[in-house]
DNA sequence: TATTTACCGGACCGCAGCGGTCCTCTATTC
DNA sequence: GAATAGAGGACCGCTGCGGTCCGGTAAATA
């Protein structure tokens, strides 16, 4: 259905797991690239992304690692997707001045199919994905439903 | 932040430009693409994959055209994106056999996030994209920027 | 029956952007 | 100062998306 880039998923990953054990801990690029199966110098990039965008601390040198810049229960995963992706939404309505004036009757639409699945992924945070929780029973959907 | 191929959007254009007026009125491609300011081309193409996904009846012939086949309350814009879009989720994970298997605890994770973004636009029916409802009280300037 | 209009199906193609690689520089540890 | 690990950025092949075009068929009109 809707599309993400390989390296927001690959994103997500990595985060999933640094918040998976201990969230205090290190981790290097080589050790999640392992972890995760994926090539290192993938890896070695998207780490630097969520750092630059503040989602990792990292320290340099041979001690040197990852670590989360927040707990999992703070990050919600639309920061993610939004950090990753760029902040392009579902449509590129909005970039600049829109030529297509008429059409834009759609606009309105569209925002607001972007408003609603911005705040269902808003509830939806990194902590929400480490576990394994059944959630079948915690009925995490009634929090979203269209405005 | 999440993506969608612009005839996805285009797609959504045309289905709410023929949701809007008179739901039975025929509307040929090319007044389509006129309405919407698209090349007819592009609009002809989507047209022909909305119909044979059973959006639109089509009729041939010197007053032929399109026209809506389910009324605009019925139409959910999760199945117009799955029709132009593909099903694919957000992530290709689980279209079929996955090698990575260590790396898929992420699995679910990434099954919820799909579920819960699904979830939220079921809700969302042609019908709700074709009038200018409540939200719409701002200037034309908060339009887009959904950041 | 001829002509015109409009949809149908599919082939085709240029090109942006994505996934992926590599290399040099800087910081930290021991 | 030697080894390790992150920072930053250049580079690049290739897929797939947006877009075009064309030959065919069905319906309407006269």
């Amino acid at each position: 259905m809707l599309r993400m880039s390989r390296l927001t998923d690959y994103g997500i990953v990595l985060l999933t797991h640094l918040a998976a054990g201990d969230p205090q801990r290190q981790h290097n690029a080589r050790e999640l690239a392992e972890a995760a199966h994926l090539p290192l110098p993938v890896v070695s990039k998207i780490l630097k992304v969520l750092t630059r965008e503040g989602f990792l601390v990292s320290s340099r040198g041979v001690k040197g690692g990852y670590s989360l810049a927040r707990t999992p229960a703070e990050v919600s995963v639309v920061d993610v997707i939004d950090a990753l992706e760029g902040p392009i939404a579902l449509t590129a309505c909005g970039s600049g001045s829109c030529e297509r004036e008429a059409s834009c009757r759609v606009r309105a639409p569209w925002q607001r199919i972007n408003r609603v699945v911005r705040k269902s992924l808003e509830d939806v945070r990194l902590a929400d994905l480490v576990a394994p929780p059944p959630i079948l029973f915690l009925p995490q959907q009634e929090r979203v439903h269209v405005e």
